[in-house]
DNA sequence: CCTGTCACG
DNA sequence: GACGTACGTGACAGGG
């Protein structure tokens, strides 16, 4: 007998029981592996305490768990605003949403989703048919948009306050009653899920129009005879909007579901399937419980014990094992794989490409893990073995699905906002994936996880990573591409290789994620990889991938001047010398300097030659000619060579333009590193050198803009210092050198030289770098003791300075680590060394927490920066340290130069307020040199 | 592969 | 009292 009089349906709102769980518990994880699971126990819990309390007379004969499908539905379709200021789901909850399903139907309560829709029209469609038919219906949710629904046998049931809602509760908290209900939310709108409703009515005034005018569409028609002024303005006015705002707040009650109400009768929960569901989330009270009540035995869970605070885990259960990866190569495989994939709510992926650099290098094979231990390969482009001739074959090698249809598979999984995406270095593969149209989202990277928390201790490559703590060492590369010459790129790798190779990659991945994840939390830098680190992948990826583009024939004409110039100093050099010999070898040019001329000063180091560096050559100089030569020469030699020459390498034949790639995770205090080409060093402190910058150029009808922050690091130690005369002088807007000059020897400002100033500005980035007497004479190029008077003086006249340098010393030898003003941790591990090394320890600490906090304010900049440009024609393209370069329409420059201001001037608020204001300098022209 | 040198903040 | 010493990076050339 079909559903129909006499029954009762109850449809319980399955997003609002998970996330009232998730809120109301806190952050609880699995024991064994550290798998969040505090939203997956309240659930249960819920679903416990439910199932208990509708065991009696009023009990259901039918009931369902209705869930969410796609964060895209119908609605988005009619209005891409539709929701658009949701929060992105919390990173720990995102796993758990799989399971919240998974324990539905251990619970043996049917678990429906459709995708496409949202729950609230499964229940719509679900309560119209039962009412339909006859039966009762309850809905257990106190979301108002289902409020609508309730009449004619549906009522609605909120399982917290444990109130029922009929028809008159509808009245009561709308004023109207159930089928006018979407009339008053057209109007009034919902901020929640981004319905915009009519500006400036809210619910009051909504449900008096719709009772003074009988329904919505009567009251529009007739919107002319509203008395009030204003409100028939906007009724006219918007009236699109609205009647959009309808049709995104009324439930669809037709949604093409393929099963019946009959297939949601009650059932009795089957212990063979709820006990083991349990045990392996380790719910130790619950399992006892329902064992109990079920009248079976409880099974027993294992008591595993955490690793305390950062000691490696117990040994992996699951041994590496290459036998149980696997190949995928046709369809059916992967899309079993995504099946997979979609039950978990996370992957770890690694791509295989043909060469290191993202930008040139070509997709070969995906890994994929699920678990540990189960991971496979998907070989695409691997060639097929030669038979014969050197060159390996252009043909593809067998067994390979076609890369067009994998990308297509993957993609949704890929972009899935519930699907987390974790990958080691991910940067590289999120730009290798962006080449090929995806654009994948969320991830977490293993890599920033482990330099999050450890900065300072190790560095966080996969394989030392890996070694240390999961004592496993990754098989080499090597072997598979050889090295030199004969290298091949992995295309030319036999399957069979790759397979055992990139599946275990990902099997890495995996396993360094569950076991480093959870330490964040111990380590209390959770906040630091969630905010500034995992956030700057898309933002640099997006950087990297746009360029800059640089100007091949002004490099050339450069090379080429450079080229001349040196010959001709060559050839005075040699004429000095009375031979010729290479000016390029300091070991040869020492013996030539010491030996052969008999210059005084010569000395040698640990490698038995002379030390032949700038400072030396310099002394030389002042009486020599030779050794003035040389330094001349060799400031060419390094602008061609690493500049002008190299540069033109680095232009990429498809765009023309240089990408360089930041590593996120390369210096220990925060600052990103620039590699391949590094572009964080281009010459600017010579004129000769500057000119280099004149080749890095806009496109035509832009320029480039650049924004730099004016004195950061000494700003930073003036607040984190607490030194209220530097604090005062950066308020003022003084020249903060000068002012310092000023209240060390006493010289009123109007009376400064140039050269107690330059004294001044090298003791303030002396002190930003842990001073010393030593190093402060050789800079200034004075004795000793007249630096340590120096010293002795400024500390004198800021003994907060002093303070904090000690302060900063014993907590570094307390803890082991220094602290940013944002939280990042750098360690300190030589802290407590003897000799040498301790001073080198100690400044390292001294400066690690202004550096730092600088790299975090621009990194905060760095990420609000898209979303604040959006729109604009505006491209970011370069960090260097404190400066933001960006190419901007011309007609943009002004808006750019304001709005990208206020956000770096900004970018410390709100998580810290600055006793100091942070300025932006902002210069802008054809090439660099200009805007710089 | 290591060292010295030098470019930047 | 002696010991070396400014902080953080990356690229290139020479030379084993």
């Amino acid at each position: 007998m079909g559903f129909g009089k006499g029954h009762h349906l109850h449809l319980i709102d399955g997003s609002a029981f998970i996330f009232r769980a998730y809120h109301a518990l806190p952050p609880l994880t699995r024991k064994s592996d550290g798998l969040p699971i505090g939203a997956v126990s309240g659930f249960c819990n819920m679903l416990h305490r439910y199932v208990e309390a509708n065991t009696g007379a009023d009990a259901p004969t039918h009931v369902a768990v209705i869930f969410d499908k796609g964060s895209h539905t119908f609605r988005n379709d009619m209005y891409d605003q539709y929701k658009a200021n949701r929060e992105e789901m919390p990173e720990d909850l995102r796993p758990q949403i799989p399971l919240t399903r998974r324990a539905t139907e251990a619970f043996n309560i049917a678990c429906k989703e459709l995708e496409g829709y949202e729950a609230d029209d499964i229940i719509a469609t679900l309560a119209v048919q039962a009412r339909e038919a006859g039966g009762r219906v309850t809905i257990i949710s106190s979301d108002k948009d289902l409020m609508q629904l309730v009449g004619g046998g549906v009522e609605m049931l909120d399982a917290m306050k444990n109130t029922r809602i009929d028809r008159e509760g509808v009245f009561e908290k709308f004023g109207v009653y159930p089928e006018h209900v979407v009339d008053v939310q057209a109007l009034a709108g919902d901020s929640v899920d981004n319905v915009p409703g009519a500006p400036g009515i809210g619910i009051k005034t909504a449900a008096l129009l719709i009772n003074e005018y009988g329904s919505l569409e009567e009251l529009l028609d007739r919107a002319e005879e509203i008395k009030q002024p204003k409100r028939r303005q906007t009724l006219i006015d918007h009236r699109e909007q609205i009647e959009l705002s309808k049709k995104l707040v009324t439930l669809d009650d037709k949604t093409p579901i393929d099963f019946t109400l009959d297939d949601l009768e009650v059932k009795e929960p089957d212990p063979e399937v709820l006990m083991p569901f349990l045990t392996e989330m380790e719910f130790r009270t619950l399992t006892k419980r329902l064992a109990d009540q079920l009248g079976v035995e409880a099974p027993v869970i294992e008591a595993t014990v955490q690793a305390p605070g950062d000691a490696p885990e117990e040994p992996e259960t699951v041994p590496f094992d290459k036998a149980t990866y696997t190949r995928v190569g046709d369809r059916d495989a992967l899309q079993g794989w995504i099946e997979k994939i979609n039950e978990r709510g996370y992957v770890a992926v690694d791509t295989e490409t043909t060469g290191l650099n993202e930008m040139i290098a070509d997709l070969v094979g995906i890994s994929l893990c699920v678990e540990a231990g189960e991971a496979c390969y998907i070989p695409l482009t691997h060639r097929a073995e030669s038979g014969e001739g050197l060159f390996g074959s252009d043909e593809l090698a067998e067994g390979q699905m076609p890369l067009d249809e994998a990308i297509a598979l993957l993609k949704p999984v890929l972009e899935d906002p519930a699907v987390l995406k974790i990958g080691q270095n991910m940067k590289y593969d999120a730009k290798i994936f962006a080449r090929y149209g995806i654009d994948v989202a969320p991830i977490d990277d293993t890599m920033l996880i482990s330099y999050a928390q450890h900065a300072g201790l190790h560095n966080h490559s996969m394989d030392s990573l890996s070694e240390r703590y999961l004592g496993h060492t990754p098989i080499p590369i090597k072997p598979l591409l050889g090295s030199g010459k004969s290298a091949i790129t992995f295309d030319k790798v036999k399957i069979e290789d790759a397979v055992a190779y990139a599946a275990e990659d990902a099997d890495i991945t995996l396993r360094l994620w569950q076991t480093l994840k959870p330490r964040l939390h111990v380590a209390g830098t959770t906040k630091v990889y969630e905010r500034m680190e995992r956030p700057l992948v898309p933002v640099l990826a997006q950087m990297e991938r746009h360029g800059i583009k640089v100007d091949r024939d002004t490099l050339s004409r450069m090379s080429n001047a450079f080229a001349q110039k040196m010959a001709g100093l060559e050839a005075e050099i040699h004429e000095l010398a009375g031979e010729t010999f290479n000016v390029g070898s300091p070991k040869q040019l020492g013996e030539i300097l010491f030996d052969k001329m008999g210059l005084e000063g010569g000395k040698k180091g640990k490698t038995g030659a002379y030390a032949t560096g700038a400072d030396v050559l310099e002394d030389l100089a002042t009486t020599h000619d030779l050794p003035a030569r040389v330094l001349d020469w060799r400031q060419l030699s390094k602008l061609k060579s690493t500049y002008t020459d190299s540069l033109q390498e680095h232009i990429n034949p498809d765009t023309g333009r240089v990408h360089t790639s930041y590593s996120i995770a390369g210096a220990n205090t925060g600052r990103l590193a620039s590699t391949d080409p590094n572009l964080q060093n281009i010459p600017v402190r010579t004129e000769e050198g500057r000119r280099i910058r004149e080749a890095f150029v806009a496109e035509p009808g832009n320029v480039l803009v650049s924004l730099d922050y004016s004195q950061i690091e000494l700003r930073i130690l003036a607040h984190i210092a607490g030194i209220d005369a530097l604090k005062e002088a950066f308020r003022d807007g003084q020249d903060i050198h000068a002012a310092t000059a000023s209240e060390m020897f006493n010289v009123p400002l109007d009376e400064m030289t140039p050269d107690v100033r330059r004294q001044a500005k090298a003791i303030n980035f002396g002190v930003i770098y842990g001073i010393s007497g030593f190093g402060l004479a050789r800079n200034l190029r004075i004795p000793r003791a007249e630096a340590q008077g120096f010293i002795d003086r400024y500390f004198e006249r800021f003994p907060g300075i002093r303070d904090y340098m000690d302060a900063t010393k014993s907590f570094a030898k307390e803890h082991l680590y220094v602290e940013t003003l944002f939280g990042r941790k750098i360690h300190t591990p030589e802290i407590g060394a003897k000799g040498p090394r301790a001073g080198f320890a100690q400044r390292a600490a001294i400066n690690a927490p202004i550096q730092g906090t600088a790299a975090d304010i621009i990194r905060r900049a760095m990420i609000r920066m898209p979303d604040a440009i959006e729109g604009k024609p505006a491209k970011m393209l370069l960090q260097v340290h404190d400066e933001l370069l960006f190419e901007v329409a011309e007609d943009g420059v002004d808006d750019l130069i304001a709005t990208a201001r206020e956000v770096m001037e900004g970018a410390a608020d709100p998580a810290v307020k600055l006793d100091v204001p942070l300025i932006v300098d902002a210069g802008r022209g054809a090439n660099w040199a200009e805007a710089h």
